[in-house]
DNA sequence: CCTCCACAGGAAGCGCAGGAGT
DNA sequence: ACTCCTGCGCTTCCTGTGGAGG
């Protein structure tokens, strides 16, 4: 007998409230169509690709500004509309966008542009100098092409791309080929070779960061499309950008936070997103990278953070060392002596002292715990080490890794 | 005052893996 | 395919520091 077929179990997620209208318009990789607060930037950058269209080479552009402050959005944003606009005109100009994070030689950046322009050739494999010249090909047909390279500190050999890319338009004859350099890094134009920085920073642009009455604008514009009308209290868009403002003026941060924080109200099933969902997606956003960060961490560092987790846990009756008040702080000898017996437990090696004081400096680094030198009533000197965060969170984590 | 203790942290060097050059 | 080079994770060794104790 054949019962009566069930409801698909993803009717049920189908049917759930939610608080998003799109959610897609609300994730970090969306570029929004419009980009408040960044119309100089459009606009000097939209002056100087404008020469392509009347068939002269544009500037090479590099732009800087710290993370989350909208240089990729609004690059990418004005090649999209200049490309349009070209294609619509019957203008020969085209461009590339490289992620240099991902192509991180010169090599793997010429076979990334190249393969853009014939997508359906196959490149990989081929010599440098075919490449390079399939690229000079492709700009001699008359076209002005701008590659716009991202994160542009991560290649390797930047100093050669660049080279070799200006010095292309000595061989182009009708064409050229700009670039738009990217990054994040400030001191990075600095340590260029002093040919490529004249080449490539024959325009610059600077993005400041975004402070938060400018976040909380970005935020309510992406959350008019993203979220149902009055699904998100405005108190909870300026806690959003006051956050990510207070960290870094890093509107990724904040866009990030308010996603999570429509994520949980879903959850709860609340129809509302306020305060209480920002506050408790900030502590989740905060946890996700403290795990991220414990998961990257070498096997031995893990242990010492492990070790400091269980003994702040433990609380144990302190030895009376000259009358020290202790809560929660240990000692780093302490700490040292407890690691090498779990080590020993999970049937690991155990890292020297040195080691284990540079692992230590590290932790303290990223905030995972705090240090303070020993004062007067000790003897000799040391560290007081307190771990920062939760220790039975920490503890369960790590434990489950090597159990 | 000297020595010891219990560490901090710099410098040098070692073994290894992976990439570049030939 | 082979060697050479380089960066990384780590150890060993060493010097420095400041209170405790003889």
């Amino acid at each position: 007998m054949q019962q009566t077929i069930k409801q698909n179990i993803f009717e049920k997620a189908l049917q759930r409230p939610t608080v998003f209208k799109d959610k897609n318009l609300i994730t970090p990789h969306h570029i929004p169509q419009e980009l408040p607060f960044r119309d100089k930037q459009i606009e000097e950058i939209m002056h100087n690709l404008a020469h392509t269209l009347h068939g002269a080479k544009a500037d090479n552009i590099f732009v800087y500004g710290v993370t989350g402050c909208g240089k990729t959005c609004v690059t990418k944003h004005v090649m999209q509309q200049l490309i349009e606009f070209a294609k619509a005109k019957n203008v020969p100009v085209d461009g590339c966008y490289i992620n240099c994070r991902t192509h991180s030689s010169k090599y793997r950046v010429l076979i990334k542009a190249v393969q853009e322009f014939y997508p359906s050739e196959n490149f990989m494999g081929y010599s440098a100098t075919f490449v390079h010249e399939k690229l000079i090909n492709y700009a001699s047909e008359g076209r002005e092409v701008v590659i716009v390279l991202d994160e542009i500190d991560m290649v390797k050999d930047v100093d050669d791309l660049v080279y070799e890319l200006t010095r292309a338009n000595d061989e182009i004859g009708k064409g050229s080929i700009s670039i738009i350099g990217i990054s994040n890094n400030l001191r990075f134009r600095d340590n260029l070779d002093p040919r490529t920085k004249s080449s490539l920073c024959e325009h610059e642009l600077v993005f400041p960061p975004y402070n938060a009455e400018e976040l909380y604008e970005i935020l309510r514009q992406r959350t008019e499309v993203a979220f149902k009308p009055k699904a998100v209290q405005n108190s909870a868009i300026s806690l959003s950008a006051a956050f990510a403002a207070k960290e870094s003026g890093d509107a990724r941060t904040a866009v990030m936070l308010l996603l999570r924080a429509g994520e949980l109200a879903d959850k709860k099933g609340s129809e509302k997103v306020s305060d209480d969902e920002v506050m408790q997606a900030k502590c989740r956003v905060e946890e996700e990278l403290i795990f991220n960060m414990i998961d990257t961490m070498p096997k031995h560092q893990k242990l010492v953070l492990y070790t400091i987790a269980k003994l702040s846990m433990e609380k144990k009756p302190m030895k009376t060392l000259a009358g020290v008040e202790r809560k929660g702080v240990l000692f780093s000898g302490e700490v040292y002596d407890e690691y090498c017996g779990v080590a020993k437990g999970f049937g690991e090696s155990t890292v020297s002292t040195r080691w284990y004081r540079q692992y230590i400096s590290e932790l303290e680094l990223y905030g995972l715990i705090t240090t303070t030198a020993s004062g007067k009533g000790m003897k000799g000197q040391t560290r007081f080490i307190k771990l920062g965060y939760e220790p039975r969170r920490i503890f369960e984590s790590v434990e489950k890794e090597f159990k």
